[in-house]
DNA sequence: AAGACGGGGCC
DNA sequence: GGCCCAGTCTT
């Protein structure tokens, strides 16, 4: 790997990355001060997340919870609605749940080494490079996958950024490449040129400040890198969501706290299979023991998930009163009162039917 | 090493 | 409509 990078190349990228950056970086509001719990909320929403659908959540979660120790004071249920609609719902758990640790053990101040930071819920090499560096101003590699990208082209790897190893080669690389002056900068100068100019499709490589350095560029093969093996299709399966109702109320569920849309709200949902719906759904009320008088499809849609492909039949079961024992984690809400809580995204859009 | 875990943008 | 984006935890 050193082999592979003479000092000069070192110098020109460090210079030119780090320059092209102090003109081009975006305003960004975690941008705007230097504070570690906002850094750490920040990456943690940044994960698999555009930066402009954070923007407005951030802002929102930072007028809600301006300090830590807010956050930590806040109950889960409001900290699950601060993060509705933005996915990977376990990363608002294992952030909040990590912060409550901060302040428990740390007397509230966010851990500024590796090791100690490692062990916090949700924070893996990525997030704490990204703090570490951008926070602390510590040497720390923060390899996501803008970097994995850009290091792919600049360097003409042709390894498979999907593995592990790869990742732990990028780091080193990293390692020899952050200037001790700007460690923070430079970190996210690399990210920034991923999102901005070496772009997953189409890089804008004439207007890039390493252009005469890169070795994918030079070799024409920009669009071939990185290399990355294809993700298997989501798998299919066939659910039914109910709207249990009885007059303008109808009943939600609070889902489990393990697996898909783990602790949010969301309707009664049954999965089933070869053409067993109403069966499936007969046999759920009946155990469930709900007083079910009509039975009624309103439509159906599909969902994807990035992991499941969801063909719904959205039915609405009809009850003759609200009085009857509905089971654990159930409660009636009506269509005024469904905003309190948080619902993920395919229950609204089974609501919109 | 592979699978689980959401949602959104681009063409 | 089909393609792409991808950190961390769990198994």
């Amino acid at each position: 790997m050193d082999c592979l990078l003479s000092e000069e190349v070192v110098a020109e990228i460090r210079r030119s990355l780090l320059d092209w950056y102090r003109r081009n970086r975006r305003d960004l509001p975690w941008r705007r001060e230097k504070n570690p719990y906002k850094t750490w909320v920040s990456e943690i929403m940044l994960q698999q997340t555009r930066v402009d659908t954070v923007v407005p959540y951030f802002e929102r979660f930072m007028e809600q919870f301006p300090t830590l120790e807010a956050l930590a004071e806040a109950p889960e249920e409001q900290v699950l609605k601060a993060w509705e609609g933005l996915g990977y719902y376990s990363r608002a758990r294992n952030l909040h749940a990590a912060v409550k640790e901060v302040v428990a053990n740390y007397g509230g101040k966010v851990p500024d080494d590796l090791e100690r930071i490692s062990k916090l819920k949700g924070i893996g090499p990525y997030t704490a490079g990204a703090i570490l560096s951008i926070a602390y101003d510590k040497k720390a590699p923060a390899v996501d996958g803008n970097v994995m990208r850009v290091f792919s082209r600049l360097f003409a790897l042709t390894d498979d950024i999907a593995k592990v190893s790869t990742r732990k080669k990028m780091e080193r690389l990293a390692e020899t490449l952050i200037p001790d002056e700007a460690p923070g900068d430079f970190n996210q100068a690399l990210m920034e040129l991923g999102a901005l100019i070496c772009s997953p499709t189409s890089p804008q490589c004439l207007f890039c400040p390493v252009l005469s350095v890169c070795d994918a560029y030079r070799l024409g093969m920009e669009e071939e890198l990185p290399r990355k093996k294809k993700a298997k299709p989501p798998t299919e399966e066939e659910v039914a969501i109910l709207l249990i109702t009885c007059g303008m109320h109808f009943l939600v569920e609070k889902r489990p706290d393990q697996g898909l849309l783990a602790g949010l709200w969301g309707l009664p949902t049954i999965g089933w299979s070869d053409q067993k719906e109403m069966e499936s759904i007969l046999e759920f009320c009946d155990q469930k023991q709900i007083p079910a008088t009509k039975f009624m499809i309103k439509g159906q849609f599909e969902y994807i998930f990035s992991h499941r492909h969801w063909k719904v039949t959205v039915m609405t079961v009809e009850t003759p009163d609200t009085g009857w024992e509905v089971p654990e984690n159930w409660k009636w809400v009506t269509k005024e009162t469904i905003g309190e809580i948080t619902l993920a995204n395919v229950y609204h859009k089974a609501l919109q039917l």
